[in-house]
DNA sequence: ATGAAAGCGCTAACAC
DNA sequence: GTGTTAGCGCTTTCAT
């Protein structure tokens, strides 16, 4: 690190220049042009009463000069800034990431800008809603991205305050996103002939997207259990020892007694790698001696040609942003919370259970199928 | 997807309320505590000239009517935003998505906000100018993450405007930062005896860290050569395939005749997840048949145990972003560039090379040292 | 098609 | 310690 004494990569008199803050005002543009302010700003703003030649002189004039309109002075005149809010509680993940850099996309094709708020603990805390106070006089609108980013409350005072917003990922009265999310991924193992199965999962409390612990996951296991399909649940610490746990728990699971499951759903694509990993090192092929789900599955999922429940959560974002700006542009009220209903990804990690399957894995593999290149 | 048609969750009443934009203004609150707006405004930003209980009443009243001051009408009262532009060129990638988090803390700890402008490609596009421009009405500064984020032209452009700014990752005349990672690295490896390398690294051609291919390099490769250290460079797609070409990659390496490297450097951690995918299939043990180091190492590289160089861009971006402050309050210029200069951190992937380790590894650990549980 | 003028909500001198 | 006042740079009627 060398900001102290980092390089000044500027001459003298650009330097110059700077210190005198000499950043042209629409008035400069007016006078250049021989017209009014209101005419050059009509012009810039492409607003119709202005004639085609005088448009031109003063777009010319206005790059010439370098000019852009102040965004606190139009902010102040026009009473709107121009930028939404996001508010996440994470950017390592990659849903969230993925969500804001859709955020990103659909905000900026529309000419607003993205006010980035980190929002990493849910908690109640005071500081956290001067926090959001601060976005609220900033920006027009609020994306709020993860269902739990907010506590209620804070929610509440977002919606006392008036202040459009969305939030992404809320799994509400109505739908279960996760326990959505974990029956599809059960239901296509079901569908490929599996009977006995393993769900690696968040422990209790963990928070967000990798916690299908909702009643309805609850529904589907013992809607299982009538069917004869034998489901065992294993819980993971989740976040960054995922990857660890999930290759010990699948150790364990793998030399203890009994019948072993032809197929395993992992919460989250970490615990997916951490399966594929110890499954390489007991010589299991990918997918015919053993299934894989994963979920999240965006970057690192396709990545290893995970099939996957995946977000996709980059759209769901845009698509919200879009209704934001919709709705601010539209005068119409769109503060609402949208849920999140997962899809099924389909790549090389799951295949038809193997007719002879043995209870070791170590089968051979179903003829006419091409042994994936999986450890 | 079900914005359209989402819940309302707001009760009539309350939609009333935003309809009508009822935001307090500095006005409301100084006719309620019956002193001027002056006061209000020196009360609320804590500054000296107000006397102890006015002050909290006013706060107290503030309060209660939900007042925040209006951002827009500050920034063109005082000429300035409070807040600060991030250009990445990505989200996905740890190193920048970190770089990101740290820089939001840093600027939301001193009251700043973030204005996200997400830069894929580098390219000199009118359009990527007019996002540049519409940025610099908007922000304070400009903290661009990645040295091949902005062209030379648009630097340039940033310079001449006068903007502070600060340029994080790039390797200038003085330090380049992938060779002297890239020497890190391998350093390390010959120091535990290792003589016979792999390094996988990117294209030629591939964008800002992944692609070790500086002349700095060059010299580090034949100086390797006089010491009759022996090292292969292996090309391989970064990005999306990185994963699946390095495990390809392996195994031909593996499978091809000839000595066997006992170490491989990857440019990336995804190259490194893919050899440890297919060493494990191998029946590899790391490290006490092979050792592998990363780059980059943020979350994966971590997760993984894998020894790596890393960027801790987080802490750069932190410490850029105060650097910006720092020269906003205090009026002096920082416009420049700082150079990464790239950590090694030791972790569980790297091991001094086996006494009588054979050509095609499995080879008996060495003594004293515990078999990990790496694949 | 263009211009004059009245703010938008706040801050910062300066006066008291 | 507190109030008065003059803008900040733009937008937006309303005239012309």
């Amino acid at each position: 690190m060398d900001e102290g004494q980092g390089v000044a990569l500027i001459p003298p008199a650009a330097r110059q220049a700077r210190a005198h803050h000499p950043r042209p005002s629409i008035e400069d543009v007016a006078a250049a042009a021989g017209v009014s302010t209101a005419t050059v700003s009509r012009a810039i703003r492409g607003l119709p009463r202005v004639a085609q030649p005088t448009r031109m002189r003063i777009l010319e004039i206005a790059q010439a000069l370098g000019y852009a309109a102040s965004a606190s002075a139009a902010g102040l005149a026009t009473g709107r800034t121009r930028s939404v809010g996001v508010v996440t509680p994470s950017l390592r993940q990659p849903a969230y990431s993925a969500a804001v850099e859709g955020a990103e996309r659909a905000l900026r094709g529309r000419d607003y800008s993205l006010v980035l708020l980190h929002l990493p603990h849910r908690s109640a805390s005071p500081q956290l809603s001067t926090d959001l106070n601060m976005l609220r006089r900033r920006v027009d609108a609020l994306l709020v991205l993860g269902a739990d980013t907010l506590g209620k409350d804070q929610i509440k005072q977002l919606q006392r305050s008036g202040m459009q917003h969305i939030v992404i990922g809320l799994h509400g009265e109505h739908v279960d996103g996760e326990a959505e999310a974990a029956t599809t991924a059960i239901r296509h193992l079901v569908q490929l002939g599996h009977t006995d199965l393993a769900f690696f999962l968040g422990e209790p409390g963990a928070p967000s997207w990798a916690n299908p612990q909702a009643r309805g996951l609850e529904h589907c296991t013992s809607a299982l259990k009538t069917e004869g399909i034998k489901l065992k649940e294993i819980r993971i610490e989740i976040g960054a020892g995922a990857i660890r746990n999930s290759r010990r728990a699948f150790s364990r699971l793998w030399a203890g007694p009994g019948s072993k499951p032809t197929a395993i759903v992992c919460a989250s694509d970490e615990m997916a790698l951490g399966v594929l990993l110890e499954a390489a090192r007991e010589g299991l092929s990918i997918p015919e001696d053993l299934s894989i789900v994963g979920m999240d599955g965006q970057d690192l999922g396709e990545s290893l040609e995970l099939t996957a429940v995946i977000q996709n959560s980059a759209l769901r974002a845009a698509r919200g942003a879009q209704s934001l700006l919709a709705a601010l542009e539209g005068e119409r009220s769109v503060t609402y919370s949208a849920a999140w209903s997962p899809e099924l990804m389909i790549r090389q990690s799951t295949a038809r259970r193997a007719r002879n399957h043995s209870a070791a894995g170590m089968v051979e593999t179903e003829p006419g199928r091409q042994p994936r290149d999986y450890g």
